[in-house]
DNA sequence: AACCCCGCCAACCGCTATCAC
DNA sequence: AGTGATAGCGGTTGGCGGGGT
């Protein structure tokens, strides 16, 4: 059974827009702010599908879109969060201010596809290209919990709570958890004398970042990490903020 | 100048999730 | 609990522009 069409297709346009039809939907969203979709354009005098009017707003015309090329710091983000979530593009949009999910996918689909592939990675995998096929993890949540284990994958690590029933489908009722990058406490970093340890940020070469929260950088939060969400250490990846 | 190829990206389509009744 | 409406997501498509021949 199909769903029923979102709107009359015999009396919208489609295809690119024209500034007037920018023009009208921005100054109807100035006036009444976002919401309800479907009756909006009738209600802003165009001749589209709701659907084709949310999705201009959000991936072209939001004010809050930061538009232009992606940054090599963006870029590094980009690919450790995707090694991390996979094809979750408004979760990683949702990381990255400015961007949005059609833009991310679109630059991952066409530059850092290649790049990965130029440094003898698989961008699916994030493995290199020549190593043997092996079992890969996927994300994915489940309310039925029993057994945690945890695995090192890019620098994170991941404690997966496996259900006892479903061990052989790593899709199904997994619940997991992503935490900063294992350190061995044994191996503190020492600057000038001084014992310091590297924020999350650092080491995903972000120093710079506002998320950065280690005795190097500038921002002091005390404690723990909060990069990506990460409160006290630790990322219910349920938390990571929707758009 | 004309044609072809290819990359980019805005927009569409089909699906799932969520909500209201 | 079932059903329909709506919102949102991710994959795919198609138009356009730039570069090469």
């Amino acid at each position: 059974m199909g769903r029923s069409p979102c709107c009359e297709k015999a009396h919208t346009n489609k295809g690119a827009w024209t500034k007037e039809e920018d023009d009208r939907l921005i100054a109807y969203i100035r006036a009444h702010g976002e919401g309800c979709w479907r009756s909006l354009p009738k209600a802003a005098g165009l001749l589209r599908c709701g659907k084709s009017c949310r999705l201009r707003w959000i991936n072209y015309l939001r004010p809050d879109l930061k538009r232009g090329n992606f940054t090599e710091e963006e870029d590094e983000l980009i690919i450790k969060l995707h090694s991390l979530l996979g094809n979750k593009w408004s979760l990683i949009a949702g990381r990255l201010p400015g961007r949005t999910d059609n833009e991310i996918k679109n630059y991952w689909n066409t530059h850092i596809r290649r790049k990965l592939l130029s440094r003898g990675i698989d961008p699916s995998t994030h493995r290199p290209i020549n190593e043997p096929a092996q079992e890969v993890t996927t994300i994915s949540f489940s309310s039925a919990a029993v057994k945690v284990e945890e695995k090192i994958t890019s620098g994170f690590v991941i404690k997966e709570e496996k259900s006892p029933v479903r061990e052989r489908c790593p899709d199904l009722n997994l619940d997991l958890r992503i935490s900063p990058p294992y350190h061995h406490q044994s191996e503190p970093l020492k600057t000038g004398g001084r014992t310091s340890s590297i924020c999350f940020a650092c080491s995903l070469g972000i120093q710079n970042s506002k998320d950065c929260n280690c005795s190097n950088g500038t921002s002091s939060s005390g404690t723990g990490y909060d990069f990506l969400g990460l409160k006290n250490g630790v990322l219910d990846y349920r938390s990571l903020e929707m758009k």
